[in-house]
DNA sequence: TAGCGTTGTAAGCGTGTGCTTACACAAGGG
DNA sequence: CCCTTGTGTAAGCACACGCTTACAACGCTA
């Protein structure tokens, strides 16, 4: 899609303007959809799919909201294009085994980008009526099938989706009930608590100790205190 | 307020008319208040709080919907009162150590009448925006609380919570996701994974079978709600 | 019978929603 | 200049929501 940056920005003051007020403001189509663009993923991840208004997102995006409607036609297809940007790369180019480790830190991450708000959206969106449509329910399908190919245990489908389960509740805690301590806790705790548990039921995953060969760029092990329970002792 | 005990049964014909069609219907103000109620937790615990409307509730109890706001003031009041059905009496009388697998068994019974309706009314209600007002949230933190006392390490809160987004999650799988095979897998199988992994989260669960080290595999054998382990055995 | 409080009902009020319509500017070309 | 095309805006439509109000039907007591 148009992931582009344009060089109209000459005429914009770099968006310094703290604001958004449409006062000078050039007219500038691609710069405008951007901005809704933007502004939707916010709002649906802050507020889920029904609860946010498209009033709310034009005011964000400093548009009119007919402007939503002309560009988008309509809020769902709205929330379709905020959960197909970049969405499904990540999924399908981290390998499996891997996988539920970097969705479990997407998940604590949280405030990291457009990656964590489509999660945001799919988790504030998940207990709507009909709610979010089929786009928001296809992220955590896509999530669910490919965590089910890990094992192939006659029951693997199960435990894969068990320990789905598990991702989307602590997803939950944190970013909607916020309860602490788990709210704030420190990730890699958290990480290292769900693999060592998670180790008997798919034993094909990393595990939660010293990591066989598999190097991620984070270098999060900020954690001061880490006790790291070894599953090996 | 009118906290009226009339005993106007006598007059009913025990309210076997079956249909609720406003034919022949006495009037008794004690029948309507508890169709509203029931009616209330069915269509709260379907469609979640804010989807669901006090015009579908009134329609599923047959009666005005001006009745709901004689009755019961507001829709949260409404709310309220379904939630405080008997609730937070199991979640006080229960063991710590059974609380767990017992709510896990709620969860996965589903359908299982009132209880499961306040559960279903959490879950689904739980993404809203400010949605579920205290009383639903109320009921989550309930039994955070209640699980968090089990562990005295000094993570053991944590952990317990790590455990409760288990239950969470894996509730809204079943009841609101519907994703197969775990929406109607079997419930010992689902317990008895989720225990035997939480073994090494909270060692005062009960666990799952026999105690070892990473003995699985067989796995369902374990009885129903029957074995009910000591914590030490 | 009339009176009176209780129970039920129809109609509507005010507001907020997604979405539409009619129109005001800006540029480019004849 | 006018005309067309693309961009932005104000006003409003139709509807669903939570909630209210005015009023009818009933059951009881006097």
């Amino acid at each position: 899609m148009d992931g582009g940056e344009y060089t109209r920005d000459q005429h914009r003051s770099a968006g310094a303007a703290a604001g958004g007020e449409p006062q000078g403001r050039p007219r500038d189509a691609r710069e405008t959809r951007a901005r809704i663009l933007r502004a939707a993923g916010a709002v649906f991840a802050e507020r889920g799919y029904e609860a946010a208004t498209v009033r709310d997102i034009a005011a964000r995006a400093g548009v009119n909201q007919a402007l939503i409607f002309r560009y988008f036609g309509s809020k769902q297809a709205l929330l379709t294009e905020v959960m197909a940007q970049d969405g499904k790369e990540q999924v399908s180019s981290t390998p499996p085994e891997l996988l539920f480790e970097t969705a479990l830190r997407g998940v604590l991450a949280e405030g990291g980008g457009a990656d964590a708000d489509r999660l945001a959206v799919y988790l504030r969106s998940i207990g709507g009526a009909d709610a979010a449509p089929e786009t928001v329910r296809a992220l955590g399908e896509e999530y669910a099938a490919a965590l089910a190919a890990l094992s192939e245990a006659e029951d693997g489908t199960l435990r894969a989706q068990l320990a789905m389960a598990w991702l989307l509740g602590i997803g939950l805690m944190r970013v909607v009930v916020r309860q602490e301590p788990l709210a704030t806790a420190d990730p890699d705790a958290i990480c290292t608590h769900v693999l060592t548990a998670l180790d008997r039921l798919l034993p094909v995953l990393p595990g939660a100790g010293p990591r066989p060969g598999a190097e991620r760029g984070a270098g999060a092990d900020s954690g001061a205190g880490e006790e790291r329970p070894g599953v090996r002792p």
